[in-house]
DNA sequence: CTCATTACTTACATTTTTGTCAGTACTTAA
DNA sequence: TTAAGTACTGACAAAAATGTAAGTAATGAG
């Protein structure tokens, strides 16, 4: 949750005024949204679908982070009436239009990321 | 301060391995690191014009990211046997080469963020 | 009636990031 | 002798992000 009136929320809003670079960041920063939005780029994604593409996080934390790029228009959720339940994620035209740009940051880090050793 | 073996710090590690997104924005998403960055762009900056140039962040903060700046390999800190002494801040070659990516990433924040109203 | 399936939610705890405030070392200038 | 300039550091506090574990509702299959 965060406080409206804190220096730090104070200060996060003042610098997204004037640096596009922060604004953007701050979209696709979370700790699992670079993996989601990668997932996304290739389709349409189900709930369980996108659980299964990450398995390392946890239900509360994927929820978290998919009703955050829901809310700042970066993908779309589908519900379908059904039981089971289904539920379909996929990116809105805002989310696509970052593809270009996800593909060159993904790029630089492919490149410049330390070498594992093996 | 980073604890080693906290499934949060390990999750960060294992992402890095496998999305080189998640590395790259690693690397920048700090609060003040776009607009460090963003500044330095313009070439070699001294410690007390950066805090000109930013007038929000506290010297604790400025200090830390620059920093992690420098740990990451992003930018050089030059420091001169002066007396009042003498620090400058200059990209390293991994710094330059994401010029075209900070671009990019900046562009679609300015095109894509809510328009203040006046 | 019990269980499985799906997409979550809730209460809580831990870790990480960001911020505040005061202080430091060194030297030159007034 | 006192002040000013530069680039910080340290102790502490607040806020934000991430993680854990258990539970929920609806329905159809067996």
């Amino acid at each position: 949750m965060r406080k409206e009136s804190s220096t730090n929320t104070l200060n996060r809003n003042k610098i997204h005024v004037n640096c596009g670079m922060a604004y953007t960041l701050d979209l696709i920063g979370g700790r699992w949204k670079p993996t989601i939005l990668w997932a996304l780029l290739g389709g349409k994604l189900r709930y369980s679908e996108l659980k299964k593409n990450i398995p390392d996080v946890s239900e509360r934390i994927l929820v978290l982070q998919l009703r955050e790029l829901e809310k700042d228009g970066l993908i779309k959720r589908l519900v379908y009436a059904e039981v089971p339940p289904r539920v379909e994620y996929e990116l809105t035209s805002d989310g696509q239009s970052m593809r270009h740009m996800l593909q060159i940051i993904s790029d630089w880090g492919d490149l410049h990321r330390p070498k594992q050793a093996n």
